[in-house]
DNA sequence: TAGCCTCATGTAACCAGTTACATCTGTCAA
DNA sequence: TTGACAGATGTAACTGGTTACATGAGGCTA
């Protein structure tokens, strides 16, 4: 970026020799500019704008050692879940000054090492990471460097890296115990991959906790056509479930518009129970009873603990959020 | 994050010093690491991995003149809409080796400013808008220093920034001919905010530019509480429009549940025209028709834009994509 | 009028890398 | 035995800011 069009971009010497200054009375204005006099820096203001100058982010950076931006790994930004809590993030962050670099990884492990390799290198202060496994190169590197790493969507204790979460386990099990004290007794689970999703795994986990439940697991991507899918494997069983547990409300109100579409009645033919409460889950009709999960509060939380932690250097202590029921519609009574 | 913990981090010349080489071959070690002889070069990587040292992306900015990154500015991410062409953007500016700082402004043309200052401030090298409305300082912000600035969601070849989007004029004229062709006479607009975007304006402009049409005006926030205010606004009128056009998908879906919760049937008592194309909108119940908005292909043409533009030189020329009508099962033809 | 203080400004070192150029060593051909 | 040359490494200048410290002018007091 030297060059845009041919002439190159002047620098705060040029801007010092034009106004007839030194390069500390340049600095000086651009920083504290009550230490200069009036007559002085208003002289040394026009000449910036005349050479429409703008002072080099890296060599401020090179003197605080500060680039004050962080970067954030989500598997996509395609699921409202993400879209979410990065907004909140953001703006957090924006209260401590820092920006946010956003990388989608795809859920692929070698790629998430690539993108964050790519963050630290143009100069991130800190990783925020979603779930707590994660291919041993990315530890390797953050800790090669003890580099600021936060991990969400998951709380874990013991986890290596701090995390700031809900207990993925538990969120799933509030909502099949919810489904077992409504008298629901065999049900099907509908849930995203679990190859390279910790936070899936962890609510699978959850569901076979609950004792007493017959459950049928469905997998399939979260998607609108995942949830085609999953809701033909239901429909087409022999013996059909009296309610569906979703992992996800994309899932979940996918399912519902599959279901209407075969002309089944929600909940008097099949309940369906979602996760995430995402915006759109309590407009479906009938509206979605789901586990809310407190994405937008873990969006701050984490921006404070990485503001603290960059700013005022503590450390973050892992911090769990509950999940919480959300009792709509979409969920009978047996 | 000169300290983290409480030991200083590494440079080059310690890791110089600790080795017994000059700090041009640790630099070549990390650059060009054949120019350097087998037994220096381990000796050099040993030293690094032991005094965790990391090349500070600042130091080396400031040679290169480069950061590697560009800043979007978007009104929100709780709209699917963006979030999709974010997406595709961010993966086309990664064929380029650019890395994606995405900013919300919440339609708040001051806040636009300030995002787009702080973002140049870190070091952005480019700058990606929606829409070509926006706050004069913007421009005298980007003019100043000839900053490499793009506008998307807008197709205007007469704009003082480079517009790649689609015509909104004609992509709301293209729905609401479609429905005047299905029989339609007397619908009712849904639209977000007027007064902050010049998309929604252009759109309202295209609805007007059909002649022969009874058109009602609702205007609320994009999000399904405004889709619900809107419902009640219509439901409650005297004479029942036959369809509604919607400026958003998020309205139309709002509405068509609103619609169904109030026992109308879509399309046969009243129809719903949306406009986006969502991920979602294929898999309502039904399935809604609407105007197709590529903006993942948007998404990707302003990411080529911006690669050639920092990496070649080449200023981006303006460039229209077209909306696209897909009919689905939400409009009834009269 | 000397002495002191304040205010504005300048000089030069410094941050952490990259890199042009200089130097040194060793091999090989004349 | 000398010279040419390649390959490895070192020295120091350079990037574009910030800032500690030095300098100088002017005002006020004793």
């Amino acid at each position: 970026m030297r060059k845009i069009g041919n002439q190159k971009r002047a620098n705060l010497r040029d801007v010092a020799k034009a106004a007839g200054v030194s390069v500390a009375t340049v600095s000086r204005v651009l920083n504290s500019p009550d230490s200069v006099a009036p007559e002085t820096r208003s002289k040394v203001q026009d000449i910036i704008s005349e050479l429409r100058f703008m002072p080099s982010a890296a060599a401020r950076a090179i003197n605080s050692g500060r680039t004050r931006f962080v970067g954030a790994l989500v598997p996509t930004l395609d699921n409202a879940i993400f879209a979410s809590f990065l907004s909140a993030l953001e703006n957090k962050l924006n209260d401590y000054g820092l920006a946010l670099i956003v990388s989608t990884t795809g859920e692929d492990p070698k790629l998430e090492v690539e993108k964050a390799r790519s963050l630290i290198n143009i100069g991130a202060e800190a990783l925020i990471l979603s779930g707590v496994a994660h291919d041993p190169d990315l530890f390797q590197l953050t800790n090669q460097s003890r580099f600021p790493t936060l991990a969400t969507s998951f709380f874990d204790e013991s986890a290596p890296l701090p995390t700031i979460g809900y207990d993925n386990h538990d969120a799933s099990k509030l909502g099949i115990e919810y489904l077992k004290d409504a008298g629901h007794r065999h049900i099907a689970i509908a849930h995203g991959p679990v190859k390279t999703n910790d936070r899936t795994r962890a609510r699978i986990e959850g569901v076979r906790s609950v004792p007493g439940m017959t459950c049928d697991l469905h997998e399939a991507e979260i998607s609108f056509e995942g949830a085609q899918a999953i809701a033909q494997d239901i429909l087409q069983q022999g013996k059909r479930p009296t309610a569906v547990a979703c992992m996800s409300d994309v899932l979940a109100t996918g399912l519902l518009q599959q279901f209407q579409r075969a002309g089944l009645r929600v909940p008097h033919d099949i309940s369906i129970l979602g996760m995430d409460d995402l915006p759109f889950s309590a407009h479906t009709f009938p509206a979605l009873s789901t586990v809310h999960l407190p994405v937008k509060r873990m969006g701050r939380a984490a921006g404070v603990a990485v503001g603290e932690w960059l700013e005022n250097g503590v450390k973050p202590a892992p911090e769990r959020l509950e999940p919480q029921l959300i009792l709509r519609e979409s969920v009978a009574q047996l």
